[in-house]
DNA sequence: CGCCGCGTACGTGGTTCCCCGTACGCGGCG
DNA sequence: CGCCGCGTACGGGGAACCACGTACGCGGCG
């Protein structure tokens, strides 16, 4: 973890001097087991974001999909009255910014440092016409997609305060890239703000400072630098079980 | 639509007795604008389904997807503590059951007498391989329900009570199949109970029905047989407005 | 360097209010 | 009737809302 924030670092210095240079053909180190991904990559465009910075905006023409090479992406939905729901989260590997519809429909931005690859929606859903694999695993990314917004839709609709946090730490946990030291005391890293992570939950950030500080005095987390460090799952499963609405 | 509403009652009626018969070859009373679906018509069948029965439970095998012909089908998912969410309404001409993974991860209910088609799996992706216009329109399915799954989001973690309940009904509206009189005064067909409604909106029973009868005794809109009239759109649109949380 | 000032992000306490949860009454339909 | 779906009234609770205190990271400047 520690050696690959590194690595990431370094290629986000690196792009962020201005070579927005091609993405190298198939990475070198990974030898075989072709992802269906890598007839796109000839196609891939290197881009870095600072924190916080626009990667696109609702409105604008959805002319490209993205994935996430390092740090981590919000998409949000903003209403006339102000208000701001962050719909996901996009996580190394993710890939993200397939549309049905010729305009974004919701906003994307970097929630911390990050390294993008996109790649032209033209030669991708060309590619997809001839290679049926891909055509199969962009669909399949659409549908795990459907499937998560289902059980976040559960989240909303149906789960208390803390269940919610609860959840969604799980969730980040089994989410993150396989960590090196998982003696069951898992390393979670949170690169969004508690701003981010209650707009995701629809909750206050009060309510979750508050549920996150409540697990943290019963043990089951420890607060790390930027993220939690997960102590008792089971506990964690549990949490808020019994504040439910039904 | 009440001429609909008879043809497919007699279409149902039909099927109730017990012929699960092939559906017809290309709808001959359609002539042209050949839709990408037309080709899989051939591996199509028919089912009939009463108010309430299952047409896949959660864990299934997922080797089928289905298209609504007549009727509305809801998507439920089910917690270990008895908690129930609707996830989606599926309404005449929906296509609805393609999984990225092997086994259904939510059950789906008729919620009115209702007929299906149904496609083998296996055929579908079959075609889709081959025809790269299905595939294409296949992931567009999926990706306009990861768009209404977004803004479903937006309502169960943003929005007050009355807005959900005025969001829904003008959602119904806009997929209800158009209207012959649509004078302004468009009636909405309210297939499901108010517990589905409710359990979809993220609310209670009691609180759909508090701002439905709201709603009518503002004169916005008008409960009908089995749905509702709406009178007043903008009025509908502006509902709740200044209850909302943020 | 070491100190300060500043802005951002995060945690905590108290009050308010919307919605849940319960209970009861009503009409329709088998 | 007996059941189900639906509308109505009312008290309690949980999360929003407002306000304040704390801990950083950063740049300037003596």
């Amino acid at each position: 973890m520690q050696a690959q924030a590194g690595t990431t670092a370094a290629i986000a210095a690196a792009v962020f001097k201005g070579r927005a240079d091609r993405a190298a053909p198939p990475t070198p180190a990974r030898p075989a087991a072709a992802s269906p991904f890598d007839a796109l990559e000839q196609f891939g465009t290197r881009r870095a974001f600072r924190r916080g910075q626009e990667v696109y905006a609702a409105g604008d023409p959805a002319d490209r999909c993205y994935r996430v090479l390092s740090g981590g992406v919000r998409a949000v939905g903003l209403d006339e009255e102000g208000r701001r729901h962050v719909a996901e989260f996009f996580l190394p590997g993710d890939l993200f910014g397939l549309e049905a519809a010729d305009a974004r429909h919701l906003s994307a931005e970097a929630v911390a440092d990050t390294v993008l690859v996109w790649y032209p929606r033209r030669a991708v859903e060309a590619m997809a016409e001839r290679h049926g694999a891909l055509g199969r695993r962009l669909r399949e990314v659409a549908l795990q997609g459907l499937r998560r917004a289902h059980e976040t839709m559960f989240l909303l609709g149906r789960k208390a305060a803390g269940e919610r946090v609860a959840a969604f730490l799980l969730e980040m946990a089994e989410r993150a890239p396989a960590d090196p030291c998982r003696a069951d005391g898992a390393r979670v890293a949170l690169p969004m703000t508690r701003a981010d992570i209650a707009d995701h939950l629809g909750l206050t950030i009060e309510t979750v400072s508050r549920n996150m500080a409540r697990l943290c005095r019963d043990g089951t987390i420890a607060a790390t630098k930027r993220g939690v460090e997960i102590r008792d799952r089971r506990a964690l499963r549990g949490f808020g079980a019994g504040t439910a609405k039904h």
